[in-house]
RNA sequence: GCCGGGGUGGCGGAAACGGUGAGACGCGCCUGCCUUAAAAGCAGGUGUCCCUUCGCGGGACGUGUGGGUUCGACUCCCACCCCCGGCACCA
C-alpha cells in the first residue's frame, strides 16, 4: 500500500471530472419530469480578491447536497458566477489608478483557481459575471419590460446619500442611519433618482410568504418587519382659517377625540405656506432649515423638539381647534408626513406635550374593574373602552374606532387605511462601475427608452471615477454622451445613473438557466423547467435587500408572462458564517484565513471535512484550525482499512453480521442527515463511527461491503479520496454511482439492551430480542437479582414498560 | 424596549417522540506499544466527588440559576440571569 498524498490525488480526479465533464449539466433533459431535476443554487458571489475559510464552508456545504442528490438519481444543476459590478471594485480602481474591470477580473480569474483546486463539482460551462456586456444587456433589457410596466420610474424625493461614496442608497443599504459599506452617516437630501414601484407588490410579499415551503423562520419574520404593514385610517384635518385640509395616517382612529395637537413633519410641503405672514414665520422656518442640515443619525438621536406655527387645525370630532406645530419626531417619508398628536396614549406625543405644556386628555380608560394595562401606552384592547369620546364613549376600543371612522367616512373625513414602513426601491446610482441604465433625455421627448436592438448601451471609457456628487459618466465622452432621440431624433442625452448592483443579482438565477442565450435574457421553456430553484442557500444577511428584491422582480415577471411561477426560492437555508475574533470573516478588515495554506498541507478533502465537521451547518462557528489535523488522520485511517478490505473478496450474498447492520444504520443516517437535517457534522461523525467499527473487526465477513459503503458514503463530503478508494476497490466513477439504500430489515439490531428500572433508578440491564413480547419481559425484569434486592420483597404499584427501552418498577 | 435563536466536559459539538447508560464524533491531555530517538501509527484511558478486598465492582452529584409537572426531564411549564442576531422616532 502506498502512502495517501492528497495533492496526487486530488490533482488526478480533478483533471478526471474535467475531462470527463462529469459535473456539466446539459441545458435540460428532454423528456424529464420536472421532479428529476434538482436546482441547486448558492447566492451569487462578489468577487472580492481570494476566497477565505468560510466561502470554503459554505461552498462545501452546497458541494454535499449536489453530489448527494445527483447520486440519488436527480438531474442535477449547480453553475457558479460573479456578482462584479460594484464600489469596491471601483474605489480600488481609484486607489490603485487601475480598471474596475481589470481589477475584477482579475479577481474572478484567482478565486476561480482557488474554486477549482477544492474540487467543487462546479459546471463551469455556465458561469456567468453580471458585469460583462453579454450579461448586462440582459438586465437593461429587463429594465426597459420593467419601464414599460411602469414599475421603472423616475422622481423627486427625499433620498439616503452617502457623502464618503457620493451616492444615493437603497433604504435597505442604511444601516443604523450609516451606509452599509463605508459605516458613514448618511445624509437626507431630495433628488430625482429612478426607483423601482415594488411597494405596489408589499401585500403579495407577505401574501405569497405561504408559498415558501421551507424559510427560517427569522427571515420571514425580518421581511414582515421591513415590510411593516399597520392598519389604520386616514383622517382629515381642516386648518382653521383656510380651505386646506391635511390628511394624517393613524392606527389609533378610536383616540381621535383625544387629539390635542397637530405636527407637520419639518419636510412637509404645506409647513411654508401655513406660516407665511405669521410672526412665527421666521422663527418656524429657521428651525425646518436647522432640521435639514442634520444628518439621519443626529436628527434620530437628538433630543425631539418642535415650533409652534401660530395656526390651528380643527379636529374632526370635537370641532375644536388645536394648535399646529412642526418637529422633527414626524418623518415625511412614512405616512402623510403629518400626525395628529394623542398624548394621552402615545409615548411620544406625550414626551412632546410635556415638553411643551399641551394638553393631555386620556379618552380610553380600562373598564370597569379591570385593571390598568401593562404601561401607559399599550395597545388597545378589548377591555379598553372609550371615554370622554362623545357619542362613542363606553364602547369597546377597538369597535370605538370602526365606528368613528365610519361616522367620518360618512361625511368625507376618513377612510380605513393600510400603510407599510416599505419604500421604493431606490435603484440609481451616481457611480461608474455599474450597469447603465439604458434611457436617454431628450429635451422634446423628456425620458426615453433606448431601443432593444440597440442594447447593450455599453458602459463607456471615461478618465476618472471619483465621485463628485454627479455620476462619473457625465464625464465621458462626447460620442457615448450623445445620442439621437430614438423619438423625434433630435440630439438627446443619455442617463448617467448606473444601477444598483442588487438589480444584477435580481435575475442571475434566471441566466444561468440559459447562459449563452444571445437572443432573449432566457427560454421560457428552459426557465419552466429548472425553476423555481431547489434548494437556495446563503448567509443570512441577505435576509431583506436580495431576497426581497428577488421576490419582487419574479412577481412582476410573472405578471409581465416571463416566467411561470411567483416565488424563486421556496427552500432557502442559511448557513452560519465562519467568524474570526467574534465577527464575519472578512477581507476589508483583514479577519480572513484563505484554504491555500490548509490546501497544501492536507489536502482539499480534509479542509472540506474539517468545515463541515465543526459545527452545524447553520450556526456560526469561530475559527480555529487545531481539529484539522484529526480530519487528516481520519482520511488515513479510511485509506488504510480500504486498502486491507480490497485484499478481501467482495460478499456475494448479504451476511448478517453486527457490522453490517451498523453499516446499514450508516447509510440511513447519513442519508437523512443530509436530505432532510443538513446535518453535515453528524454524517461525518456517523462514517467516522463505521469506519473505526471496521478497523476493530477486520474479519468479519461485512467488512469488505462496510469498507466500500464508508468510501461511497464520504464521497460527498471528500471526493478525491473517495473516488481513488472506488476505483482501488475495483470500482468505477463513483459520482456517478447510485446512493446506497439502507436495508430495513437490517436496521434493527439483534439484540437491544433494555434498562430496568425501580423508582426511576437504573437496577439491571437485559439483553433481549427487540420484539420480545411485553410479558415476558417484564416477567425477566422480575426475575434479575438486583432487581429484587432494591424491590426489597414489595409489589410495584404500576409497571411502565416502553418496548425495546426500559422497564421501570414503581413502589 | 420588542421579536427570534441559544447557554451541555479543558475545547468544537452529539443526543426525532420526555424513556437506559448524558457527553456520539473530533480536538486536547494521560498511559502503554512500536522506534536508538522523534514523527507518524497503533491500543487503552479521560465529567466531578466518594466507597472499595485496588480485581472487577459500587454509590452520590452533574446539561446557565431557582421552582414545578412526571414513574422518568438536556428535552415540557413558570420565574430569573447571561450570550448572539434582527427590529426600534413608522404615528
Amino acid at each position: 500500500m502506498d502512502d495517501y498524498d492528497p495533492q496526487v490525488t486530488e490533482e488526478k480526479w480533478q483533471r478526471v471530472w474535467e475531462d470527463e465533464a462529469a459535473f456539466v449539466t446539459p441545458k435540460s433533459k428532454p423528456g424529464a419530469l420536472p421532479d428529476e431535476k434538482y436546482y441547486l443554487l448558492e447566492m451569487l458571489p462578489y468577487p472580492s480578491g481570494r476566497l477565505h475559510v468560510g466561502h470554503v464552508r459554505n461552498y462545501t456545504i452546497v458541494d454535499v447536497l449536489g453530489h448527494f442528490w445527483r447520486r440519488r438519481g436527480r438531474h442535477v444543476l449547480r453553475p457558479m458566477g460573479w456578482d462584479a459590478f460594484g464600489l469596491p471594485a471601483e474605489n480600488a480602481a481609484i486607489r490603485e489608478a487601475g480598471h474596475p474591470r481589470l481589477i475584477t477580473e482579475r479577481n474572478i480569474a484567482s478565486i476561480r483557481e482557488q474554486m477549482k483546486r477544492i474540487g467543487w463539482a462546479i459546471d463551469w460551462t455556465r458561469e456567468i459575471s453580471s458585469h460583462t456586456p453579454e450579461y448586462y444587456r440582459w438586465t437593461q433589457w429587463l429594465f426597459l419590460r420593467f419601464f414599460e410596466a411602469g414599475q421603472a420610474y423616475r422622481k423627486e424625493a427625499p433620498v439616503k446619500w452617502c457623502p464618503k461614496d457620493q451616492t444615493v442608497l437603497a433604504n435597505e443599504q442604511v444601516i443604523d442611519g450609516r451606509c452599509e459599506r463605508c459605516g458613514t452617516e448618511v445624509e437626507s437630501k431630495s433628488l430625482e433618482q429612478w426607483f423601482y414601484r415594488y411597494t405596489d407588490y408589499a401585500q403579495q410579499m407577505l401574501d405569497d410568504m405561504e408559498l415558501l415551503e421551507s424559510w427560517p423562520e427569522r427571515v420571514l419574520t425580518m421581511q414582515r418587519n421591513w415590510i411593516g404593514r399597520s392598519e389604520g385610517a386616514d383622517i382629515l384635518f381642516r386648518v382653521e382659517g383656510s380651505e386646506v385640509d391635511v390628511e394624517v395616517f393613524t392606527t389609533r382612529p378610536d383616540t381621535l377625540f383625544g387629539a390635542t395637537f397637530f405636527v407637520l413633519a419639518p419636510e412637509h410641503p404645506l409647513v411654508a405656506e401655513l406660516v407665511q405672514g405669521q410672526p412665527e414665520q421666521t422663527e418656524v422656518l429657521e428651525y425646518v432649515r436647522r432640521t435639514a442640515a442634520r444628518t439621519v443619525v443626529e436628527r434620530e438621536q437628538k433630543e425631539k423638539d418642535g415650533v409652534f406655527t401660530g395656526r390651528h387645525a380643527v379636529n374632526p370630532a370635537t370641532g375644536e381647534p388645536i394648535p399646529i406645530w412642526v418637529a422633527d419626531y414626524v418623518l415625511m417619508d412614512y405616512g402623510t408626513g403629518a400626525i395628529m398628536a394623542v398624548p394621552a396614549h402615545d409615548e411620544r406625543d406625550f414626551g412632546f406635550a410635556e415638553r411643551y405644556n399641551l394638553t393631555v386628555r386620556p379618552v380610553v380608560a380600562p373598564a370597569e374593574g379591570e385593571p390598568a394595562a401593562e404601561g401607559a401606552f399599550a395597545a388597545h384592547s378589548e377591555s379598553e373602552r372609550l371615554v370622554d369620546s362623545g357619542e362613542f364613549t363606553g364602547m369597546a376600543a377597538p369597535d370605538g374606532a370602526k365606528a368613528i371612522v365610519s361616522w367620518l367616512e360618512g361625511k368625507s373625513l376618513a377612510r380605513a387605511a393600510v400603510r407599510y414602513r416599505l419604500r421604493d426601491w431606490l435603484l440609481s446610482r451616481q457611480r461608474y462601475w455599474g450597469c447603465p441604465i439604458p434611457v436617454v433625455h431628450c429635451e422634446r421627448c423628456g425620458i426615453v427608452a433606448v431601443p432593444d436592438d440597440e442594447l447593450p448601451v455599453l458602459l463607456p471609457e471615461v478618465d476618472d471615477y471619483t465621485p463628485r456628487g454627479k455620476a462619473p459618466l457625465a464625464a465621458a465622452p462626447d460620442e457615448w454622451l450623445h445620442a439621437p432621440c430614438p423619438g423625434c431624433g433630435e440630439m438627446a442625452t443619455r442617463e448617467v445613473d448606473t444601477m444598483d448592483t442588487f438589480v444584477d443579482s435580481s435575475w442571475y438565477f434566471l441566466r444561468y438557466c440559459d447562459p449563452r442565450n444571445d437572443e432573449a435574457p432566457f427560454e421560457r421553456g428552459v426557465i419552466d423547467y429548472w425553476l423555481p430553484v431547489d434548494q437556495y442557500i446563503g448567509g443570512v444577511e441577505h435576509a431583506v435587500m436580495h431576497l426581497l428584491y428577488a421576490r419582487y422582480f419574479c412577481k412582476v415577471m410573472n405578471d409581465l408572462g416571463l416566467v411561470g411561477f411567483r416565488e424563486p426560492f421556496p427552500r432557502m437555508f442559511n448557513h452560519g458564517w465562519v467568524h474570526m475574533g467574534g465577527a464575519k470573516m472578512s477581507k476589508s478588515k483583514g479577519t480572513s484565513v484563505g484554504p491555500d495554506d490548509y490546501v497544501a498541507e492536507h489536502g482539499a478533502d480534509a479542509l472540506r471535512l474539517y468545515v463541515l465537521f465543526v459545527g452545524p451547518a447553520d450556526q456560526a462557528v469561530d475559527w480555529n484550525d487545531s481539529g484539522l489535523e484529526g480530519m487528516a488522520r481520519f482520511l488515513r485511517r479510511l485509506w488504510r482499512v480500504a486498502h486491507e478490505q480490497a485484499e478481501h473478496p467482495g460478499m456475494d450474498a448479504v451476511s448478517d453480521t453486527p457490522l453490517v447492520r451498523k453499516t446499514h444504520a450508516t447509510i440511513a443516517k447519513v442519508s437523512d442527515d443530509i436530505a432532510r437535517r443538513f446535518a453535515m457534522n453528524t454524517q461525518i461523525a456517523a462514517v467516522m463511527e463505521l469506519v473505526n467499527e471496521i478497523a476493530r473487526s477486520p474479519d468479519d465477513p461485512g467488512a469488505r461491503f462496510a469498507a466500500e459503503t464508508a468510501v461511497s458514503l464520504i464521497q460527498p463530503s471528500a471526493p478525491h479520496i473517495a473516488e481513488e478508494l472506488w476505483e482501488r476497490l475495483g470500482h468505477e466513477r463513483l459520482w456517478e454511482q447510485s446512493w446506497p439504500e439502507a436495508d430495513p430489515s437490517l436496521l434493527e439490531r439483534e439484540t437491544v439492551e433494555v434498562v430496568v428500572q425501580v423508582n426511576g433508578r437504573i437496577r439491571d440491564r437485559l439483553h433481549v430480542a427487540p420484539n420480545l413480547p411485553e410479558e415476558e419481559l417484564v416477567a425477566l425484569a422480575r426475575a434479575s437479582d438486583r432487581v429484587r434486592a432494591f424491590m426489597d420483597g414489595a409489589e410495584a404499584t404500576r409497571t411502565v414498560v416502553v418496548p425495546g427501552r426500559l422497564v421501570n418498577f414503581v413502589i
